[in-house]
DNA sequence: AGCCGATCTAACCGATCGGTCAGTCAATTG
DNA sequence: CAATTGACTGACCGATCGGTTAGATCGGCT
């Protein structure tokens, strides 16, 4: 879409609505799961009757498939910028995962994580397994970097990337936009328990209340800082849970 | 069931058949999800029909409901022995999880986790949630309590457990049995992850190659151990990973 | 032997859902 | 204004699935 358009055309208005539909269908994959959800379910809550939704996509399964097309991109490009502004191992996966979680919540609403994988046809799931293979050797690549350059802890690569994404896809299922902690400090809180998971030299203590995390809002940056885990910074003092 | 019975009597056979359908059933819910599932291709991987599965459940809903109730019972059990064998908050916890992850990867081949939730009817899913809800909470506690006698970092317990969590259900959807991995190489990798994420005073080495750690048939223990951190016993020197 | 309950099957029912299609409506274009 | 095109509706179809029912089979018990 063109940027700052006044009068969008009806390509725009298209991908628009097109869009709407993909943020709609992804929330309820991700709450309910694919085979839970009715194409007549999304188009109610769209305003819509269901066949007009076979203007936006060829299928149901379309709709997934354009998930997790989305979500493989948002993998691919944090994985670019981590490799790229990281100094060292551990910095690349950090930000890597970081700019992944910023992404799936922001961008989607929640978007579908890589777990109805067995909905999609054959030949579709065979090329998303083929890409995710390709995103987690490319982590796991990053942990081996890391573990070599002293900045990660000596360690199995693949089980601790296992247990990483398994952390960041339940973010999916627990975490609903508008409760006690901005997506921001919810980004900010995980990133600093992976980091101390990996980091060769484990920081003494994490935010004790995430909810007391600044957030995007209270920074001037737009794209989200890779603070320097030697000089963690926590802009308001500790104090006991509230929670 | 009574113990090593010679002469099943009617309800052991019952028995015994009932859970069978329910690790089916579970193994089968793990794998493509409750919706994805139909009655009739259990019945038929267990070489009967699908009317036949209503001698053992009231309906497909009972069944997930079993699945859950023997989650949460396995939940508690672990809790339970946890809390009475740690003698700090962090071995509380890590062994709490430590036993929880070993039930639900051995007894029940993969156990349904607490992924599909939603589709129980709304009675059983909020009897399941306060269940689930109690047990979070209880697991929180434990982190507290860590962080007051100093053996956990501090750290905001909602967060970690929520990560914690997600790791481990993330297990069901990775693991297949007979892979590279035994099931106890899986939960003491874990478990050391687990550990240095959380412990005050976190180990400099995890193990390299999660192949190379011990397995149940090599030490004489039927139960899981917990293996101090401070002394941290790897039974074969690391090596270079092989993966 | 004969009864009885438990087990299981085959056939069927109703509901839901994905997908299709003909046709309506509105906006755009020439 | 007339023609065209895209957007959308309402009705419908076929398939699948959960669940039911009637009856067949088998094993144990009196």
């Amino acid at each position: 879409m063109r940027e700052g358009a006044l009068f969008p055309t009806r390509e725009d208005v298209h991908g628009i609505k097109r869009l709407a539909v993909l943020r709609e269908a992804a929330a309820s994959f991700n709450h309910k799961g694919y085979h839970a959800t009715s194409l007549a379910e999304i188009a109610e809550s769209l305003g819509v009757t269901k066949a007009a939704l076979y203007h936006y996509f060829p299928n149901k399964n379309g709709v997934l498939r354009a998930c997790f097309d989305h979500a493989m991109a948002a993998c691919f490009a944090s994985l670019e910028r981590g490799r790229k502004e990281g100094r060292n191992g551990r910095e690349k996966l950090i930000l890597t995962l970081r700019l992944y979680l910023h992404q799936l919540i922001d961008e989607l609403n929640c978007c579908v994580v890589l777990m109805e994988e067995q909905a999609l046809e054959p030949e579709d799931r065979l090329k998303l397994v083929k890409e995710r293979d390709r995103f987690e050797r490319s982590l796991r690549a990053l942990v081996k970097e890391g573990i070599g350059d002293g900045s990660i802890v000596p360690c199995d690569p693949k089980l601790v990337i296992f247990s990483i994404l398994g952390s960041l896809n339940w973010v999916s299922k627990w975490f609903k936009p508008g409760g006690a902690w901005e997506p921001d400090q919810l980004v900010e809180a995980l990133t600093q328990t992976f980091e101390r998971t990996l980091s060769s030299s484990p920081v003494a203590a994490l935010a004790l209340s995430v909810g007391d995390l600044p957030t995007r809002a209270s920074s001037a940056s737009a794209v989200p800082r890779y603070e320097r885990p030697e000089a963690q910074s926590r802009k308001k003092p500790e104090r006991a849970s509230r929670r």
